[in-house]
DNA sequence: CTCATATAGTTCAGGCAATGAACTAAAGCT
DNA sequence: AGCTTTAGTTCATTGCCTGAACTATATGAG
């Protein structure tokens, strides 16, 4: 397949092209293509120049680059069979980025390197239902210090952060718009107090955004267009179009809990009506299976929950394939809207495939015959932590995609 | 506000950026900055230059790009109070391109000029429900012909074409994958055959989208996010976001006619069920206000339609007012899933307007209350050329964004 | 009428980035 | 030991943008 010829700026964008641009993209395309090599391989400059298209002249003047930022090292020789050995090159595994995440009932924050791979991880309980923000924001700064303090004496720099909230955000202005179950409106959050002085400072993401884009990089089928669904309290959802993050003119996109799947259902949250989240979220699961969220903890109800469909108590399996089925409905509309057909089931989705996916299933095949094929109905690869790692690998990507942003 | 650094390969794109790509950019620039100055104001190198943030000298050799190429054009001078009068450019008069549409009662052919502005355009009735793709095909070759030598006449050379399509299609196959009404499926347009040895070639659209790209061209409000749908025999729709048409990851998106909006209602000929498109297709509105769809023709049982909701026939009333309903529910779904607040309506549903705004409406605010404010509900500003309109601009716009591609 | 001023557009030296060819380095094979 | 193969570097060349200097052409003041 041709590529398509690369654009310098976007039809909107009034920005000049000038011939600095054009290194700077090639830094990226030449880290991307080391960060893109099968984890183990180190590849040579040989071989990135022949994976880039760039010539090697070019690369080694790139590799310069980036071996002076400290987003690289070289390691080790690579034979390749006969002739010279090249120089093993891999990104630096004393750099690092945070992982953040407020939920409902616990704050976290874990240090990934820029492979990805998790090398800390701390969870600290805590109930946040209502709660002030300053008070939490306070309580994770103290907790990502502690971290970092950690990742410090081994050597590994935090080079900047992401946290992952279950909310709207809006990420420019550093704003929870509204996250219900925190009870947060509105509310700015000061990242950089979360991280002082890291080189690329805090971005805030949307938890079902950011464990979309941990999917994507953790997924074993490689898949790079999916919508990826999470039954929380609420049921969030991120879509990721090309292995990027589909987030719609006001950043909003993929809030597949609040598609309509019942015109006569009862009131949603949200302000409208018979929305996914009225039939599939926890509450109205527990709810519909004659489970009281209110005595005791949400995970001791959905173990309840899981017990009584083990022993096949009706009403349990009845409000489960209802849900099956609406989230059916919903992933059909969303089909043809953004025209997709693969899903991925996180949150309380994934807990309860075995008995949802039989009319999950079935509300696909008729709602929207031809669009999910079986084995593109899948359960989430990365689990619980997936916000934390979406959030440091969005910023590990953007960095990678923009490397000149370390003083180079 | 701070313009985004410009990228120039995605990171998917292997492609290398090499000086060459910086001059195919600012090209691109500067010609974008000629189009989009106001319609009948001439911009002088000068004012190009502060347009676009390029210098003088490189304005000044890039327009001399231009000119050689035959893009654009110098008109006049242009004095600014004092000192040197500027030489005004324009996009050359002289050089259009072809819109083509194929319906199910008429071809058609138009000639649109870089500017935009229709300078021929011929339209030929000709029942081609069921038909064959080929017969089709080359009664539009002759139309598409004929209007080329007129406009040739004229002096005006055409560059390319767009040709749209009622159904779904495959523009780099050059394929149309259905057309329900026309009765093609998987069948093989031979494009080229209609502007024989035109420099761009023909490109091929679906016809919603083509219509949704119109519309984002002629909108008065010059929204640059929104959601066009439009009613014809089937219910098709295109989204369009930060001025360009999301088309998704197979090319598919928008389909709003099969967006789920009655769960327990009847069989579509998707093969979906309770789809939009059941409830607001014409030939549904026709049956369930009591219309016979199969005597006469499709306009006259239209007209018979206007007479009866004119007239208050409760029958043509309800089944407008449920439509109207239905549709609200589907755009509060697209809502939640693109993140879009404002409608175009195109198509049956711009005639019915007046009966259908009020049950939209109603339901918009029942659904996803707070979404689409009422003056966010507007009816299309192209009429039913739009998708002739559409297909010429919207290959105008990628020559504006490549302008490399004529000999340069 | 002439000259000062202001703006448009061109010319030219300078800098930066990629390229391709020539060259050096370091292995395996015979 | 010598040939071959592959990795990586050096260097002259090319292309493009930039900024400064320069030319061109208008208005307006004296």
């Amino acid at each position: 397949m041709v590529m398509p010829a690369p654009a310098l700026a976007g039809p909107g964008g009034a920005a000049p092209g000038s011939v600095g641009d054009v290194r700077r993209s090639n830094l990226a395309l030449v880290l991307g293509a080391i960060a893109e090599f099968p984890p183990g391989t180190h590849p040579s400059r040989a071989q990135v120049a022949g994976a880039t298209g760039l010539t090697k002249a070019s690369v080694s003047s790139l590799v310069l680059d980036l071996l002076d930022a400290g987003i690289i090292r070289e390691i080790g020789l690579n034979p390749q069979g006969r002739g010279r050995p090249g120089v093993g090159l891999e990104l630096s595994p004393s750099r690092a980025v945070m992982g953040m995440e407020i939920n409902v009932d616990y704050i976290s924050a874990a240090v990934v390197d820029l492979a990805g791979t998790v090398l800390l991880r701390e969870l600290q309980e805590r109930d946040n239902r209502n709660s002030q923000d300053m008070p939490v924001l306070a309580a994770l700064a103290v907790l990502a210090a502690r971290v970092r303090s950690t990742a410090g004496e081994q050597g590994v720099e935090i080079l900047g952060g992401g946290l992952a909230v279950p909310g709207l955000v809006d990420p420019a202005g550093a704003r929870v718009l509204t996250a219900p179950n925190l009870g947060w409106v509105n509310v700015y959050l000061d990242l950089d107090a979360l991280l002082p002085e890291a080189a690329l400072g805090v971005e805030l993401f949307n938890e079902a955004n950011a464990a979309a884009l941990a999917e994507l990089r953790h997924r074993p089928d490689g898949a790079s267009n999916f919508l990826f669904v999470s039954g929380e309290v609420g049921v969030g959802g991120g879509i990721v179009i090309g292995s990027e993050l589909f987030t719609g003119p006001g950043g909003h996109a993929g809030e597949v809990g609040h598609i309509v799947v019942d015109p006569d259902g009862g009131h949603c949250s949200c302000g409208g009506t018979g929305c996914l989240e009225t039939v599939a979220g926890q509450d109205a699961i527990f709810s519909a299976a004659g489970l009281a969220p209110e005595g005791g903890s949400r995970s001791a109800t959905m173990s309840a929950l899981l017990r009584a469909l083990e022993s096949g108590v009706p009403k349990a399996v009845s409000a489960v394939e209802r849900a099956g089925y609406c989230l059916g409905m919903a992933l059909a509309s969303t089909a043809r809207v953004v025209d997709i057909d693969s899903v991925v089931l996180g949150g309380h989705f994934a807990v309860l495939e075995p008995w949802l996916r039989a009319p999950l299933l079935n509300s696909l095949h008729k709602y929207a015959p031809g669009k999910y094929a079986s084995e593109h109905v899948t359960v989430s690869a990365v689990g619980e932590f997936g916000a934390l790692l979406g959030a440091a690998g969005s910023v590990i990507r953007s960095l990678v995609e923009a490397p000149h942003r370390l003083h180079a």
